[in-house]
DNA sequence: GCGCACAATATTGTATACAATTATCTCATA
DNA sequence: TATGAGATAATTGTATACAATATTGTGCGC
């Protein structure tokens, strides 16, 4: 029943074979904070744990370096992204210039199927948080968003705000500061309500404020924690 | 004077040494409409012609397919992306929902120097034409939007944005009806006039209209024109 | 003991060889 | 002649070997 939760398929499964599943796999662990910024991703590293060849872990690497969530440094190898301050305002104001029209729009669209979609998104959310699995419910958090943009039958814009998801993963691992994630237990929840009633305006008011109070919680005035390496975070 | 103008540095030079070349040749190539929708980019053909390895034009067909330009079949090969009716639409649609507002970001943060380049760059784009430099004249006014996200100062809307210019090259070549670019000549123009005076709402107006005008330059209702290899096209 | 040059090591970049898959051609057969 | 099976050729996918670069370690001189 939560099977199409737990492996969210992407957007753009335009990845070749072996490699994809080096995304998929990377993606996952980064969106749930196992992976956190700044980490070094090398080859030989990972083609051992995948039991693959140099060739398609580059190829994965590449991949995820042109959605951003790799940083390939020439000759130096592969990082987890650490998204700067001025990226991380970058991101939320281009997830404000386009989520709450998405919402907007799938609201029109919406469907029963598509609102029974979303709230097992939001159970599956709340089982993990219940479990203790605080990653996964983080990935699902993020995903809700990308289903809404789905929805919306947008698939251009749905590309765009998966990248934007993803990205502000990375900026929560670096910048979140407050504690509880209860107000977006209640958004979502608040976000679902609206697309039932189909009610377009309400559900773009309640994104953009959604959007709002997720950037409250992030401390965008500091340098970000120090993750990953203490070398790479020191010598920049 | 039109240095800058003539070879364009990207937003994202994310690419690897050798195969950044490719990179921007063939996104030249593809923007001045040299190379048409669904032409074949025969790897072996390739390293020939730019005397590279396969590995490093492999490299530049995969980064090439993660911004849309090309389209890489498992085993069949890379093909310039030949956007669908639908796809052609959600472009222009995130445009009209990206455009017009960075417009107004831009004309806030409008300095001399930036009109003076956009001026220039207009002035390029007519040299072309005058030239008989179609498809210079083409990727110029392309470029010219992209140019103006760069002046808003939001370089990851910016890179969607990039995004999105590059495949509307694909879909102008697929679906262009009108004769005249003349339309254009005068928008930018007005945008310009409009920068200068950083008058914001106008120019987000002028911009909204600009897209309009594009889009309904474009035949949505009919099959794309066949363009590149026959067999191509009837074998699918 | 400290700092710098140089060697050793490890890691990434690139090219090439081989395997797998797809496309093309030949030719027998209906 | 048209069709289709099988062989041949061409093209892409993958692995590995080598080259280039960066990192680390060592030792000499001050």
């Amino acid at each position: 029943m939560t099977r199409f939760v737990d492996k969210p398929d992407f957007i753009q499964p335009a990845v070749n074979g072996p490699s994809a599943h080096l995304v998929t796999s990377l993606s996952q662990a980064i969106h749930e904070h196992r992976l956190l910024p700044g980490t070094k991703l090398g080859e030989d590293e990972l083609s051992e744990i995948y039991n693959v060849s140099r060739t398609v872990v580059r190829s994965a690497l590449q991949a995820l370096s042109h959605v951003e969530l790799v940083e390939l440094k020439r000759n130096r190898g592969a990082f987890v992204s650490q998204p700067t301050v001025r990226e991380a305002r970058e991101v939320f104001e281009a997830r404000a210039l386009l989520e709450p029209r998405t919402a907007h729009s799938a609201a029109e669209r919406m469907t029963p199927e598509a609102v029974a979609r979303l709230e097992a998104h939001i159970a599956a959310e709340h089982e993990a948080l219940a479990e203790g699995e605080v990653g996964k419910a983080l990935r699902l958090s993020g995903h809700f968003h990308i289903e809404i943009s789905r929805i919306a039958d947008q698939s251009t814009i749905a590309g765009f705000i998966e990248r934007l998801v993803a990205r502000s993963s990375l900026i929560i691992a670096l910048y979140w500061k407050r504690q509880s994630a209860l107000c977006e237990k209640h958004a979502h929840h608040a976000l679902v309500d609206a697309f039932r009633r189909g009610d377009g305006q309400d559900a773009e008011e309640l994104m953009k404020s959604h959007l709002l109070d997720i950037v409250s919680g992030l401390d965008l005035s500091e340098t970000p924690k120090p993750t990953g390496s203490l070398k790479e975070i020191l010598k920049g």
